[in-house]
DNA sequence: TAGGGTCAAGGCTACG
DNA sequence: CGTAGCCTTGACCCTA
């Protein structure tokens, strides 16, 4: 129907207007008043002052109704011309506030005299207007309001228009611009396979690099980059075929011998950690033979995420770490809660702890030990939790300017963006953006519970591993309906059609796939945190201690399923995340590192 | 001219009332006389009213409105709730005497506090009213008195309907005359004002009603709701005399419940502050000490929240709770979280307690102690958040649908609502709804720690007067861009149009920029868990054991910090979260109930 | 939407 | 000083 799309329309104005004048300038900003006085105090042919004149007389209710919504606390007839409290309309003539209007009323209806104990000239404002009510009727008569003389309507008209001449002339606000993602011009139309398979190349070896350094410094700065992960200029992308010549560069897509050569890449890095440890040559040899328990646990893993009714038999052979010495404990805990009740008198009659569901299942014990288990789930939860939020910070800062561009419909910036960008710029930037994020991961893993212990070659291992799924989880609000929001350094808008041309169709849109399952969960970020923690101590072949990170697995297993817990996920929530994990796990390409 | 025209009538009416009435009046009258030429120096030439018709119409006037001031004066609202004297009106929520309105207020005002000293029974008449401030405060808040604007007691316009209602068509008039009937019969002829009007105060009482029986229930499905409450039809309004009959014998009923909520008054509530003071003489003849300790606690609970730079000093002396029993319970503490963590080896050498410093601050003894309250916020928090998540279900599904609205544009059925339904239409869903909601907030704090050992009329005080608060910050999430998206029953939209109709513009307004005030915040869903439950222990002045709310205040105070620690909120944010505490606190309006 | 009306809140001011 | 009766105020509602 028309009405509604006019109303449509109208009201989008309107929140838009809304946005931009809110809650800072309702109170007394007059250049808000500006379109309510036209609105209001005209026929329904002076509507809609602003923009367009296409209106149609019939919306004048509907109208009104939205001018009500728009001007909020502001008042489209401006000031009291009385005592400057916000007008609710022409009164005897003027505008005026209900207050005065009231006043003016009683004052002549009951013949009042007031005189003024202060000298006649009291200002009248909002709060002290009752002060004085002889300097209040003087002002009232002197603003020109009028007991008999309201049926005329001259003095409203006159008055409105005065008003509104005056306040045309008070500037709009000026709309928050911001700029857009331009930069340099134009492009270089070379963008060729070869080059981008070098990108490729060097990236995941400046990400070893990357790693293996932050790591060796404790996670301080990293002081010397490799030079030619510091500038990425074309030139230098054209001239850089040392790596890629390697890879022969032949056809299309690359997943074998991509598999290959990352499985080759990550071997030889892994031996030229400067850590020095001493691995089994065997193992080395034939780290097939460790396939077998990683498979053993992911199959249980997974058939504990599968169906929560499974949990109770299956949890209580698969997870065994624990129930060793856990009674002495178990007494212990109870003995510990009573006393911190006690301690904590005012909460000590209600049951303190929250209903866990699959998190009680998936504990190996399930008395009193879930007390325990109560109590380190939700403690190292928040640490996480905070932990994250700090290293996430960058990512909601994304996130909001993402969310204003949506807001504003300046998607075009993405056709801009591509038509204005050079491949070299992009690359040069996501160049960039690498060692702040590696930096950031470290640090969050290094305080995660737990992970500080693991030895230094399996963190590299598993943070070069997943670096990528890290990342993609980390960042996946920023992927919005099929887009990608991702921003690199030098304010570039990292869209999906350069992370095509970087990573190649397939594992793009493998990517957003991902992500969009992902988002489809709409995991609140504290799940987010302990997915990604979970994600870090999942089987990985190439890991040398696998018992330790199998144990912590448990406990972030429990961990997330604690939070799940909390947040009421149901059974398909479930099994939507085991198939993520699935995916993750299986899919060689998410493992990729960008 | 018009208004001689209608002196003329009212002299008609009024002649030769006056001289007994206005003793009073004469102070001004002199002054009349001579004023209307000082007026007549103004430039408004119609402002002439008694150069002509001059006395006449002036006496006339003045005797109208004497008139009115005395019919209203002399309006039947029966007798005061509170001290059985004559009531003058609706005041605080129930009918009383202008001496009890004004005690009411003062106490509140002033945080009185007062003790008995007869044994907290005494009887209240006109005559002994004075005597014992504690009983007639206590009358006061038991009759339904509340400075907040709930009213757990009668309606008093729909009473006056009623009553007339039954006077009419009965002739009979149970307890005392009143004068003028007819004229009231005649004010009565507005119906729909009356009627809008009675809906509000209706919708208010049912709202004590429910609650009270809810409460009594313990929180089961209330089974019999008085029959205005489920349907609310328009000629329901007029014929509901089975209200009125239970309002005509109000005298006996009040005495009854007042005899048995005395009785409960003297078992749990009344005024035994461990301050044990003898009966001072000079207290008996004042008869009060000062509700300081309120002020005291809200005080310097803002001051920490204000800048936390002062909280090391401040907390040191306001949270004093648990400091004489911390230290045995500290090293236990210790020891449980040696044995914790030597029981889950895994994580044994990380910090697994996040990084605190608001919480911490806000805590008396920062060493030892830190760790149980880490682990009491941790898991109330926990705990708090689930219970929220159960309970925000119906919430958070009505955002996706308003999200749904907002992206498709469809906010034509915001038009399109207001278009098709009645007033009424959305009176009856808002009605409806108001069960569930309130059920709802029972049992959601029934489960939050501490919160069920708050005496029974203790908690439906709080309840009463906050319910409204709960409602906005629970359903915070929809009002966007000053819309509402709440959704009432039979799938009706109740938007930010109907709520002026029925709350009142300027209560709307109120709400609409708190509403948008709080969402900058961007709190999370555990926050705003937690905000509640912070919001519901908050001092107040109507509760009798307000020790132990203030127990859990700092509880629930600690809760929150704990969760802005974790959350690396700023002092920014702190600073505003403050001001909507204040705001809260302060805002009578937002605590009417709907 | 202007004018008129309503009435609870609160201010004022003698009284005790 | 607290009390309480009287009075003004103004946010809200109605109707035309
Ligand atoms: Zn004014
Ligand atoms: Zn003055
Ligand atoms: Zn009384
Ligand atoms: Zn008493």
């Amino acid at each position: 129907m028309e009405i509604s799309n006019e109303f449509g329309k109208q009201l989008r104005d309107t929140i838009g207007l809304d946005e931009a004048t809110n809650s800072e300038l309702v109170l007394y900003k007059p250049n808000t008043v500006n379109n309510g006085l036209s609105c209001a105090s005209t026929p329904a042919n002076q509507f809609n002052p602003n923009s367009n004149s296409s209106n149609s007389g019939d919306l004048s209710s509907l109208k009104s109704y939205q001018n009500k919504l728009r001007r909020k606390s502001t008042f489209p007839f401006g000031k009291c011309k009385v005592c400057n409290d916000k007008a609710t309309g022409v009164h005897y003539g003027i505008s005026t506030c209900e207050g005065c209007k009231g006043f003016f009323k009683r004052s002549i209806l009951r013949n009042e005299y007031y005189k003024c104990f202060f000298g006649n000239n009291c200002i009248l404002n909002p709060k002290n207007r009752n002060r004085c009510k002889a300097c209040r009727f003087k002002k009232c008569i002197q603003a020109g309001m009028s007991f008999s003389g309201i049926k005329m309507g001259r003095i409203p008209k006159a008055e409105k228009m005065k008003a509104i001449e005056s306040l045309r002339q008070t500037g709009h606000e000026p709309e928050e611009e911001y700029e857009e993602l331009d930069e340099d011009e134009d492009e270089n139309g070379s963008s060729s396979y070869n080059k981008r398979y070098a990108m490729r190349k060097e990236l995941e070896n400046n990400l070893a690099y990357l790693t293996n350094n932050i790591l060796s410094q404790g996670g301080a700065k990293q002081p010397d980059e490799p030079a030619h992960l510091k500038d990425r200029s074309s030139s230098d992308l054209n001239n850089s075929q040392d790596n890629s010549s390697a890879a022969n560069s032949d056809e299309e897509q690359d997943d074998e011998s991509n598999q290959n050569s990352q499985e080759s890449f990550k071997k030889g890095r892994c031996r030229k950690r400067p850590s020095g440890l001493g691995p089994d040559p065997a193992l080395i040899a034939s780290n097939r033979t460790r396939l077998q328990p990683y498979e053993d646990y992911m199959t249980k893993f997974l058939d504990l995420m599968e169906i929560p009714e499974n949990m109770a038999e299956l949890s209580v052979e698969s997870v065994s770490i624990v129930s060793a010495h856990s009674t002495s404990l178990a007494k212990n805990s109870d003995l510990f809660m009573r006393n911190l009740l006690e301690l904590h008198k005012p909460l000590k009659t209600a049951n303190i702890l929250p209903r866990t569901n699959y998190s009680s299942m998936f504990t190996s014990s399930f008395n009193q030990n879930d007390l325990s288990y109560h109590i380190i789930s939700s403690l190292i939860n928040d640490k996480i939790y905070q932990l994250y939020n700090t290293h996430s910070e960058p990512t909601m800062m994304v996130y909001e300017k993402a969310q204003r561009m949506i807001a504003q419909g300046s998607l075009g910036a993405l056709g801009n963006n591509s038509a204005e960008l050079t491949l070299d710029q992009v690359w040069s930037s996501l160049v960039q953006s690498i060692p702040e994020f590696v930096k950031s991961v470290i640090l969050f893993f290094k305080e995660v519970p737990g992970l500080n212990e693991i030895n230094e070659s399996d963190f590299a291992n598993i943070l070069n591993n997943k670096l990528f799924d890290f990342f993609v989880i980390m960042n996946s609000i920023l992927f919005i309906k099929g887009e990608s929001y991702l921003h690199l350094p030098n304010n570039i808008h990292y869209t999906r059609y350069w992370m095509q041309k970087i990573k190649g169709k397939y594992t793009t849109d493998f990517l957003f796939d991902f992500v969009q399952e992902m988002n489809d969960l709409s995991m609140t970020n504290k799940e987010k945190a302990l997915f990604i923690v979970l994600v870090f101590t999942m089987p990985d072949l190439e890991v040398e201690d696998h018992e330790n990170l199998q144990d912590l697995n448990e406990y972030y297993t429990r961990s997330i399923l604690y939070e799940f817990d909390l947040n009421k996920r149901d059974l398909m929530f479930l099994a939507k995340f085991r198939r993520i994990l699935t995916k993750l796990k299986e899919n060689r390409i998410l493992q990729r590192t960008e």
